[in-house]
DNA sequence: TATTCGATGTGCT
DNA sequence: GCACATCGAATAC
């Protein structure tokens, strides 16, 4: 296993696109017990910003399930979606603004097999973490992370030791009504994992 | 291969 | 009630 160490959380308390861009290629990591290592590259976010944009969950309000949105950077913001599934956030910016940034697609790294328990109908790799649920689902997540600090439970964002090179490329959000032409979604160029979707392009 | 659609908890009106 | 930051099985071609 390799020895994955907590980026500074002071990285998400600053522009929430800026956080989007950076978070690319860095690697999530979820510890389940001190065997059991999840890791995977984060190949694609969307970002969601509570200021001027409708989709957000805490556009202009705090009430809720949204009051975690206004928690200072650095903290996990998990909701529960069409009845079964979970989607997976992290808080950017100061306490008080109502920034967060989805979490769509990693590419995994360690623990596939686990990740495959998690997920026993799933044949190709390509199709385990590549959705904001399916990654949820491959990791474990739920909403015991809800309103959760990053690197206190057991899960947390590391700088990957695998230098590369990468092209960023920007999209419109998806499965979005309100706010949709923001180009606020964010991708690996010709990275497998990240959801196919006719924004790719 | 492309499109439609069912499942179904939670918060807001 | 109704909408919703989804997934995957079923259906249509």
């Amino acid at each position: 296993m390799k020895a994955y160490k907590p980026i500074s959380i002071d990285f998400f308390k600053k522009d929430t696109i800026k956080v989007s861009k950076e978070l690319l290629g860095k690697v999530i990591v979820r510890k389940i017990d001190n065997k059991t290592c999840l890791a995977g590259k984060i190949v694609e976010v969307e970002a969601y910003i509570g200021e001027h944009d409708p989709a957000c969950h805490a556009f202009q309000k705090v009430s809720g399930r949204s009051s975690v949105l206004y928690e200072e950077g650095g903290t996990i913001y998990v909701y529960f979606i069409y009845g079964n599934y979970y989607c997976f956030n992290i808080v950017t910016e100061n306490k008080g603004i109502g920034c967060a940034i989805l979490i769509r697609a990693v590419e995994p790294i360690e623990g596939i097999d686990i990740m495959r328990e998690f997920r026993p109908k799933i044949k190709n790799i390509h199709d385990l973490t590549n959705g904001p649920s399916k990654f949820c689902i491959a990791f474990d997540i739920d909403k015991k992370f809800n309103n959760q600090k990053l690197s206190e439970n057991g899960i947390f964002v590391s700088d990957s030791q695998i230098k590369e090179k990468f092209e960023i490329k920007t999209s419109k959000r998806i499965g979005i009504v309100k706010g949709a032409d923001f180009q606020y979604r964010f991708f690996i160029k010709d990275n497998p994992y990240v959801t196919k979707h006719k924004f790719n392009k």
